[in-house]
RNA sequence: GGCGAGGUAGCUCAGAUGGUUAGAGCAUGCGGCUCAUAUCCGCAGUGUCGGGGGUUCAAUUCCCUCCCUCGCUACCA
């Protein structure tokens, strides 16, 4: 396979861009050039996705139309991305006309072979936000937004047969056991597909409510759910169905995404694909987050790392390097100046700078700055430093093709150091004393060769320090000169006689940043601190106040009715009368333990006031109280009957 | 409640289909070199490999159980 294709999420434009975006893009940047350096042709894309409710609500906020705000903020994105010294192929926006026609063109397809249906959708619904809330999205019961209840209302509207590619699916990721990778994620998605729980995806708004989308090819009144329309994007860039890109990208397709929209990738894009007839793409690789100071970041914590300013501060290179051999990937990985500069100085001034300082100065010292013609590699560690190199490099190969870009670069430093090494065993500087001046040429063109391979090697995660690295070996940069795959065998290279540059400060050591640094002090001294109060403040909620109790109201009800909840084998509906007109209808988790014959007639204690809550389609308007124990469940009662609705104080 | 991932040196992490002294980097201490960005190299460590139990000649690695963290999820309410 001599083809590659890389692509991040496209970038929801609701907000501008943060750390993550920055993570993602540089990952997928870093994949693309090593996949071409390895030889192959490598297609990058990445860009914005612009439609939806909240894209029409943020703009309304603004008082900007949708378009004039996505202009605004896809061209942050486009933007950070060429600070970010990432060249993609193409910069995709949802808006682009290309990508509306390839939309509508998969949405007729997969209209024709029947599978998107038109039927009803009920839910939550906001009319402040002009959107359906799911359940677990409300706070109290209240849209967050506005902290009114939202309706329940029913709509028509068309929905994609996503549940009938479940069983393909499941099947699918277990015959591929890296489609999916991490394997945790793998894991992840399968249990949910395991659960037997994936339902028909609802695919469209009607215009009534959203106009913001795509229109339907089928029906005028709607628009495209924003994830159907955002997955398509894609395909739309390789020109699906006839294009040459199409053809020459899309089987051997990366999708690359963090942990949060797992979901819609590692289900919808593959069942959508399947239903449209196209084959599933290759891999989906799946990392973590940036934590600082192992909290999310928030702008209400203030903790909210600005990507720009850190390449202001250290440059894009250090910068690129640290975010790729910091996070173990797939995981979540914690982001610090601190961190930075460590890795700054140890690995990239320490290691890797001083060690071009140190080399070229001393080709200038013994061979006026020239590469010298070396002699044959005879001794012992000339044949360890060779070999070390050869392991160093096929195992960084191995593990940036399988997305693990930080074990990459800690293979790659093994012959950083293990040069730093060799010069201290062979100490040329002692050679040039004793006059042994073959020893000595073959002995810096050992150094100068392996470092022009470093150089290369590092292309695709700093660019622009390996351009300045080979340039100061006397090499230019171009990229088809160069095959890493061939790297590992190949030897002697770099040419003799070329002029090396007379001194070297690729990367300046930096201070940590004090300011910085006592904040985190301050920070950790915090955040123990606040664990420590926050067990304070657990064991002091452990004592609820007596206006808390007072808010519960128990009531002793009888009840009248009971049955098995007809859809659920743990559930049982009951009546019960706790005094009022009508009696409540309760779902309780007590199948296991009683015989609806057995619950009825029974006094129980009641929780009358909890918010009345839909359990397995059926409204429960209460709690019904009672003790586990060890074999079974016993109901809380009073000691005598008592008149239905007696308050329990 | 269920499922999954994880709990390994001060810190960040690697690793072992069970087997001689459990690893790397950073940080710490000591020594060496002088070509170099006060850099580099060597040596030294420290770890009851989350707790308890079991299988085994042998477990940190397998089994059981418990605790903690994180993620997903539910017929918790």
């Amino acid at each position: 396979m001599n083809s590659f294709f890389i692509s991040t999420p496209i970038f929801y434009v609701n907000a501008k861009p943060h750390l993550g975006h920055a993570y993602t893009t540089i990952v997928a940047d870093t994949m693309a050039r090593f996949q071409r350096l390895m030889g192959k042709s490598a297609y990058f894309l990445t860009g914005t996705d612009e439609h939806g409710d909240k894209i029409a609500q943020a703009a309304q906020k603004n008082t900007q139309t949708p378009q004039a705000y996505v202009d605004t903020i896809s061209h942050l994105f486009k933007s950070m991305g060429s600070q970010l010294s990432a060249e993609p192929n193409r910069f995709i926006r949802t808006t682009d006309k290309d990508h509306i026609e390839t939309v509508q063109g998969i949405l007729q397809k997969v209209y024709d072979s029947g599978d998107i249906y038109f039927g009803e959708y009920g839910g939550h619904y906001c009319y402040g936000c002009e959107r359906f809330y799911t359940e677990k999205e409300l706070e109290d019961g209240k849209c967050p937004q506005h902290g009114v209840e939202p309706e329940y209302i029913a709509e028509k509207n068309y929905f994609f047969r996503m549940s009938k590619y479940q069983d393909w699916l499941a099947e699918h990721i277990r015959k591929n056991p890296d489609f999916i990778r991490p394997e945790r994620y793998r894991n992840e998605v399968l249990s949910l597909l395991d659960s037997g729980a994936l339902e028909d995806l609802c695919i469209s708004r009607p215009k009534s409510r959203l106009t913001w989308g795509i229109e339907l090819p089928f029906d005028p009144n709607y628009v495209c759910y924003v994830w159907f329309d955002a997955l398509i994007n894609y395909i739309t860039a390789l020109k699906w169905p006839e294009g040459g890109n199409f053809k020459k990208y899309w089987p051997c397709a990366h999708h690359l995404i963090a942990k949060d929209i797992l979901k819609p990738h590692a289900v919808f894009w593959p069942t959508m694909l399947k239903a449209a007839g196209i084959e599933p793409y290759q891999h989906l690789n799946v990392h973590g987050y940036w934590l600082v100071q192992d909290t999310k970041m928030s702008k209400s914590l203030g903790n909210v790392v600005e990507p720009m300013d850190m390449i202001a501060k250290y440059g894009i290179n250090a910068f690129r390097y640290f975010l790729l051999r910091e996070m173990s990937f797939g995981s979540d990985a914690s982001f610090s100046q601190q961190a930075l500069v460590v890795r700054l100085n140890a690995d990239l001034a320490n290691d890797l700078g001083n060690l071009f300082s140190r080399t070229l100065s001393m080709t200038h010292k013994y061979f006026n700055g020239q590469v010298p013609v070396p002699d044959e590699l005879e001794e012992i560690e000339d044949a360890e430093i060779k070999k070390l190199g050869q392991n160093a490099m096929q195992a960084y190969q191995e593990h940036f093709s399988a997305f693990r870009p930080h074990r990459a670069l800690e293979s790659l430093w093994e012959l950083v150091r293990g040069l730093n090494k060799y010069i201290d065993t062979v100490a040329p500087w002692v050679l040039y004393k004793e006059g042994k001046r073959k020893r000595l040429a073959t002995v810096m063109y050992i150094m100068l060769e392996n470092m022009r391979k470093i150089a290369v090697h590092l292309w695709p995660v700093m660019p622009g320090s390996a351009v300045e690295m080979l340039k100061q070996i006397g090499i230019e940069f171009e990229m088809k000169k160069i095959n890493l795959a061939k790297e590992l065998d190949a030897w002697g290279l770099l040419d003799t006689g070329l002029k090396v540059a007379q001194s070297s400060n690729l990367f300046p050591r930096v201070d940590m940043p004090d300011i910085e640094e006592n904040k985190i002090k301050v920070g950790k001294g915090k955040q123990e601190k606040n664990k420590k109060e926050k067990k304070a403040e657990a064991a002091e909620a452990a004592f609820a106040e007596f206006e808390d109790f007072q808010k519960l109201e128990l009531r002793v009800g009888t009840v009248i009715q009971a049955k098995k909840h007809p859809d659920a084998d743990k559930l049982v509906l009951l009546k019960v009368d706790i005094g009022e007109e009508e009696p409540r209808q309760i779902v309780a988790g007590l199948a296991h333990f009683f015989k609806p014959k057995d619950l009825k007639g029974r006094q129980v204690v009641v929780v009358t006031n909890l918010k009345p809550r839909k359990i397995r389609k059926e409204m429960s308007e209460g709690m019904v109280l009672t003790v586990r124990t060890a074999d079974g469940m016993e109901l809380l009662t009073a000691s005598g009957e008592v008149k239905n609705g007696s308050r329990v104080s």
